[in-house]
RNA sequence: GGGCCUGUAGCUCAGUUGGUUAGAGCGCUACCUUGACACGGUAGAGGUCACAGAUUCGAGUUCUGUCAGGCCCACCA
């Protein structure tokens, strides 16, 4: 641990603060009129990033670490006023973290894969990529504009190239930003989730879970985007309430001479129904169990099976399984080992089929067959109004649609309800180790504490394995290629996975090893796995990318379990979720000790700001209006977990309080005079106030509680010191008769705007470090605030209740003057003050200060005993004549 | 349907383990050109602490219920 300033000590009864006695007032002639924000904010971020401010020492040992998991942003566009608030969250955690010595690790990725990249890519320059298409050498496309007509298919390698060239483009103006707003991110660990050591920490991750068994690929119904044509994890499926319909179909019982109605949303699904099934205590069907069931239209036999599954309150209690409706149907057709008959293709439209072949039975292949050709290429819509057309031919539909609203899966970037679709993916074995992630979640500790309950309820409600394969382009792909089989399809049992050297490994462009590239798809040869990896696969890997693991095994102890996780709550199912189970599932660990969880920022209408809604906020001009340090004391005020209305007045009461640091510090600091042993009671007992603001304040840090810790600071800062104190000592300090009694007022005022300088350093760093600048820096020897040591000011033997008397007294003449209409700067006459003996007696000590204060040469004290300790009340108060001139 | 958070002045928010008369800033009103600061200062007005019960000598604070807003999860025929 560095060496610290040490606290100021009692000597003597007399109070020595730990100053230089010979340092120079500064000359505020010499000094701008106002602090220029934004010039100045440029000087100070360029010479941090000169000096190293932020850079983490490699060389220091894990106990004075304090390590930051940064959320890597999304490259997609531009940041919004909320990321600048929770980003300054974490800001102000580590600056206070580096005060209290502690070396910092706190970088910065981009998440630049995935799929909100590629949407931006197609938006931006109108194209699809289609890996059919062959590559393109430089390949120039411009930006699109307003009638560029359908999108242009470019091949893969060209839509990855303008991925990358546009998402380089994006991380520019962010990190403008980011240093604007004065993180303190050391930009030496920048690193981005598509570059060479995440792609490579992506592909020993999977090899590592494939080595020990946790994950595995099968051909199974998944939850699939028909627009994105991907396969999804149910960490990005949401619930949207949507109209829909119910249709009323009539089936027949098969050489039973009788037929029941079943309800259903989804028609369309009809030719691919394959059961038909009611609880097993539903006294209206009970009959019917182990019968078929002919489908209407199709004429196709299904069996009738009881299932504890079904609400018989719900529709008419019986309800037709389809290859696949939803995840009900899925299970169903498992557990009823029923025939898969898929309909609707990975684009979205009724495939091609042909009833009367193997596995689609029907009484009439000729009828089904009409009326599916109908079907054949239409999306979902579509056909659904196309079957509704024939089941009402056929006279199958027993009354109109019956409108309802229910909730339907979408994925959550999605436009299109999700379709079960058969598909090969590979998964992550979570569901069997539930437990084990519900301890890691207990042994984190969560800000706000209530947060580890989206965590528990998410954990405890998961119903798949974690699908880590996308069927994109721009992601990491996986590390793997498998062998073709003489009939030319591949073996998915004999996977070829990379070895640890080969890392990373495009399979698409690289050879699986042992094979050359003219093997590529022929039989004997192999074939690449052309999917990538779910972006969270590799942004839950986020701590072990900055802390070297497997890489730097000296780093890795003393980076890894990191920290902070700093992160909104509506991505702890994924971020938070996912990068908890990779350091379980890599290193049996937790992946950092705390998770501090910013809020929300609201528009005034209290909805959250998002860019469809259209309610956003851009940070830029704010930062320009009033300043990086009002923006960030904005953010500040608010609390973790608590969402915030944006409030443009919360931003001048910041910029406000700039020009207050800045006009306090120039006339503190050009006082002329040495600075002294503290001995006039005023000033210890105001060193006693500021002691106990610093150890609130502190309290508040410790607990996570910033923006306790910064009110605090703020409410002493105006109320006990510019407001008060300083009026108090103004004319002390310029005293020409007492010499001990100015020396004393220097000193305090220079210890307590040190005090309050560092105490806002975290929340304020440019007009801190600027007004440390002038002379602290000198006389510190530590050319940066943020380098210098969190105060902890010792008790000075002063009497706090003294220093309230003083402001008691002042405030009463203020008021006296004000109720007079009287200048507060005209000098009073004379001055009778009452209050009981105990009051009187700290008023004695305090008199010449606050006679100074209010321009009085003399005042009478009387004794009052009714009146209450610390009630001052005025017994006669006269003014001086205005001076003329 | 289960769970969590929030409800305090016109607005944005504090209010620690229950304890005098509920706080701050903004806004509003009046006044003051003051030698750090007019990007300033002094003073003032403004509240049934969402509602109803309960516990207690005492409740903004604890408990129960209700209402309102927000969020997370589940349900998806």
């Amino acid at each position: 641990m560095r060496e610290g300033t040490t606290a100021p000590h009692c000597y003597d009864g007399k109070f020595i603060p730990e100053l230089n006695p010979n340092v120079k007032p500064i000359d505020p002639s010499q000094l701008p009129k106002h602090f220029e924000s934004r010039q100045e904010e440029e000087k100070w971020a360029r010479r941090w990033e000169a000096a190293g401010i932020h850079r983490y020492d490699p060389s220091r040992p894990r106990a004075e670490t304090f390590s930051v998991d940064t959320p890597p942003p999304t490259v997609s566009g531009s940041l919004h006023v909320g990321h600048v608030f929770s980003y300054t969250h974490t800001d102000v955690i580590a600056r206070y973290q580096r005060m209290l010595g502690r070396n910092i690790c706190y970088p910065m990725g981009w998440d630049d894969n995935g799929l909100p990249t590629e949407r931006r890519v197609q938006n931006f320059y109108n194209v699809r990529c289609d890996p059919h298409e062959p590559y393109a050498a430089n390949l120039e496309i411009a930006p699109a504009s307003k009638n560029d007509g359908p999108p242009r298919k470019i091949s893969r390698p060209n839509f990855i190239e303008l991925c990358l060239s546009l998402t380089a483009e994006d991380e520019k103006a962010f990190k403008a930003l980011w240093t604007r707003v004065g993180l303190t991110v050391d930009w030496s660990e920048e690193y981005s989730t598509i570059d060479r050591r995440c792609r490579r920490a992506a592909h020993i991750s999977f090899l590592d879970l494939y080595r020990k068994g946790h994950v595995y690929s099968n051909e199974a119904p998944t939850m699939w985007d028909v627009d994105f044509q991907t396969a999804v994890a149910q960490a990005e499926v949401e619930d949207r309430k949507v109209a829909g319909h119910y249709h009323h179909l009539r089936f027949d019982v098969a050489g039973a001479g009788e037929s029941f109605v079943i309800a259903t949303t989804r028609p369309e699904l009809l030719a691919a129904c394959v059961g038909v099934t009611a609880h097993p205590d539903d006294a209206r069907f009970q009959h019917l169990f182990g019968k078929q069931a002919i489908t209407p239209v199709f004429q196709v036999p299904v069996p009738i099976f009881p299932s504890r599954q079904v609400d018989p309150e719900k529709g008419t209690g019986i309800l037709m399984v389809c290859t696949f409706g939803d995840a009900t149907d899925v299970f169903w057709w498992r557990e009823q080992n029923l025939p898969l008959r898929q309909v609707i293709g990975r684009d979205g439209r009724f495939t091609a089929i042909e009833f009367g072949s193997p596995g689609w039975d029907t009484r009439d292949a000729a009828a089904a067959n009409q009326a599916y050709s109908a079907l054949t290429g239409k999306n979902i819509r579509q056909a659904k109004k196309i079957a509704v057309e024939q089941l009402r031919a056929s006279g199958a539909l027993t009354k109109e649609p019956e409108p309802i609203e229910h909730s339907v899966k979408f994925f959550e970037k999605g436009e299109q309800p999700l379709e079960f679709v058969t598909s090969r993916q590979w998964f992550v074995r979570l569901l069997d180790k539930k437990e084990q992630l519900l301890e890691m979640g207990d042994r984190i500790e969560w800000h706000p504490d209530f947060m580890r309950l989206r965590y528990r309820s998410w954990t405890e409600n998961l119903n798949m394995d974690w699908c880590i394969s996308r069927q994109r382009y721009f992601g990491v792909p996986f590390p793997m290629w498998y062998p073709v089989k003489s009939d030319g399809s591949p073996d998915f049992d004999q996977p070829i996975l990379a070895p640890e050297e080969m890392l990373p490994v495009d399979p698409m462009s690289t050879p699986a090893p042992g094979f050359t590239e003219r093997e590529r798809g022929v039989p004997g040869g192999f074939t690449a796995e052309s999917d990538v990896f779910d972006t969270w696969f590799t942004s839950s890997l986020t701590p072990q990318i900055v802390s070297g693991w497997l890489t730097d095994p000296g780093r890795y102890a003393n980076l890894f379990p990191m920290d902070v996780r700093p992160q909104s709550h509506e991505i702890i199912r994924t971020w938070a979720f996912y990068t908890i189970a990779k350091a379980m599932l890599h290193a049996g660990s937790i992946p950092w000790r705390h998770v501090a969880i910013s809020g929300w920022v609201l528009d005034p209408d209290r909805k959250k700001m998002s860019k469809s809604k259209g309610n956003v906020v851009t940070p830029m001009h704010l930062l320009d209006e009033y300043g990086s340090d009002a923006v960030r004391y904005w953010s500040a005020n608010a609390r973790l977990g608590t969402d915030t209305a944006f409030d443009q007045n919360v931003l001048k009461v910041g910029k406000r309080l700039v020009t207050k640091l800045f006009n306090a510090g120039k006339f503190v600091l050009s006082q002329t005079g040495e600075p002294g042993p503290v001995t006039k009671p005023l000033d210890l007992a105001f060193l006693a106030s500021l002691a106990r603001t610093v150890e609130n304040a502190t309290k508040a840090m410790e607990r996570w509680d910033h923006a306790g810790a910064l009110s605090e600071t703020e409410q002493f800062f105006w109320r006990g010191f510019t407001d008060n104190y300083l009026e108090l000592v103004k004319a002390r300090s310029r005293s020409e008769t007492d010499a001990a009694g100015r020396a004393s007022a220097i000193a305090t005022l220079r210890m307590a705007l040190k005090t309050f300088l560092q105490l806002f350093a975290p929340f304020l760093p440019f007009i801190t470090e600027e007004v440390w600048s002038w002379s602290f820096a000198e006389e510190t020897g530590e050319p940066s605030i943020h380098r210098s040591h969190w105060p902890s000011l010792q008790a000075s033997g002063g009497d706090p209740a003294l220093f309230e008397t003083a402001i008691a007294c002042f405030a009463a003449v203020n008021r006296a003057k004000s109720e007079a209409s009287v200048s507060v700067g005209r000098p009073v006459a004379s001055l009778r003050l009452a209050a009981n003996s105990g009051t009187a007696a700290r008023i004695h000590a305090v008199l010449d200060d606050v006679l100074g204060a209010v321009r009085g040469s003399e005042c009478g004290l009387e004794e009052r005993s009714p009146l209450e300790d610390g009630a001052i009340e005025i017994a006669h108060i006269a003014f001086a004549e205005p001076q003329a001139g």
